[in-house]
DNA sequence: CGAGGAATTGAGCAATATCAAACCCAGTGG
DNA sequence: CCACTGGGTTTGATATTGCTCAATTCCTCG
């Protein structure tokens, strides 16, 4: 479900000039570019957690998507970012200049292979999403991020590295909805929360049926 | 807004082998290809509009996008495909061969480029469609289709390709609340609506001021 | 003119949002 | 060591939006 958008080995450091010098580090919350920033870099999620999304004016948030290591993220079609980037906790980035990678992508074929399916892979998560949020009820989203999460923790074990509100705002609900549909699995015994950061899949069978 | 997936001139029938030979009409209603189908045709919409979208298993639908004349569609990172199209109407569509079209673009680094911006143009409608689904109200949801429609006819009347169910299963509604909110917005003077088929905006900018 | 599907309208209901209060905990300073 | 503070989270009560079910109307086509 969840192809990650990985362009290692193409973006190993050797592959690309100054990958050692163009790590950036991110303290939590830290914005990364803004919407409306000129989008001439592109990034390369070394470690942490990042999300992109937008924001309405009167203060409402849809978090487009959560970037984990080793996935690349900040392309656009023109030359402006239409998402804001923020770091989810401490972030380590490895920084590439567009033009660069354009001009890498034209020379080796490999390369504009690899880049295109990071792209067509990145559409496919949006559609899950929008099957998510225009069709799902607010148990079968949550259930929904869970096993994402889980997915790529590989393992029952999560250890959320966002905020309730970061949830909230990924899966079109409030902080509240997201809170009670937490404490419900867990009183029903498809979860554990020993604690407000660390999930536990108990049931993961009946959390797939939710979402089927 | 609403970036169009042209992949004209790249795909004029002189770029192509049997690009003559390949039209083929749909009739109202025709499955294209469907969820589960091998991919390895593209397609290029000649004439009329199709949606493509998903099915969940107790019957709900979710539509991810219409595409309009000029537009291409059935692009899939992996050999299959995820989603069903069909025809909204009479529908004329080109057929490539996915092969011949990866081999072009290995040999023509301008054609690799385009699909590469077909796809993410793509990847932005998925994104506003998932700010749409997840943090707008129906009213706002509504119009943003209608401008939206609006927008790729180039003016301010708009012929429905698409039924109400078509619609609310875009904007994640019921075809009821669609309803009632067309009839709002026709009571409120910012449409009118002659037919059931056909719309006019009579308040482009009350529209806009819903979705902001 | 009649029939059938699509669309509209209405009434009541369920899911989720909103508003408000309580709780939990980590970090801080006494 | 312990009270205090403050942000994030949970829980509760109520409001609201959009859904469901049902009836009616409107077109389109025969």
């Amino acid at each position: 479900m969840l192809s990650p958008l990985r362009l290692e080995p193409a973006f190993a450091p050797p592959a690309l000039p100054m990958a050692a010098a163009s790590v950036i580090r991110y303290a939590a919350g830290e914005e990364i570019f803004a919407e409306g920033d000129t989008a001439d870099l592109v990034y390369e999620l070394v470690e942490g957690t990042v999300r992109t999304g937008r924001l309405l004016r009167d203060g409402r948030r849809q978090i487009d998507a959560f970037h984990f290591a080793g996935e690349a993220f900040g392309f656009e079609a023109g030359d402006v970012h239409r998402t804001t980037a923020e770091a989810v906790g401490e972030v380590a980035v490895r920084i590439v200049r567009r033009r660069a990678l354009s001009d890498l992508a034209a020379r080796d074929g490999d390369v504009a292979r690899r880049l295109y399916q990071v792209t067509i892979a990145g559409l496919q998560r949006s559609q899950d999403h929008v099957l998510m949020l225009g069709r799902r009820s607010a148990c079968e989203r949550v259930a929904g991020l869970l096993l994402l999460l889980a997915d790529r923790a590989g393992g029952s074990e999560i250890d959320l590295p966002m905020s309730r509100q970061d949830m909230a705002d990924y899966l079109g609900l409030t902080i509240e909805t997201v809170s009670r549909t937490l404490t419900q699995f867990s009183q029903e015994g498809l979860i554990a929360l020993p604690t407000v950061r660390h999930v536990e899949l108990l049931e993961r069978d009946a959390l797939e049926a939710l979402c089927e």
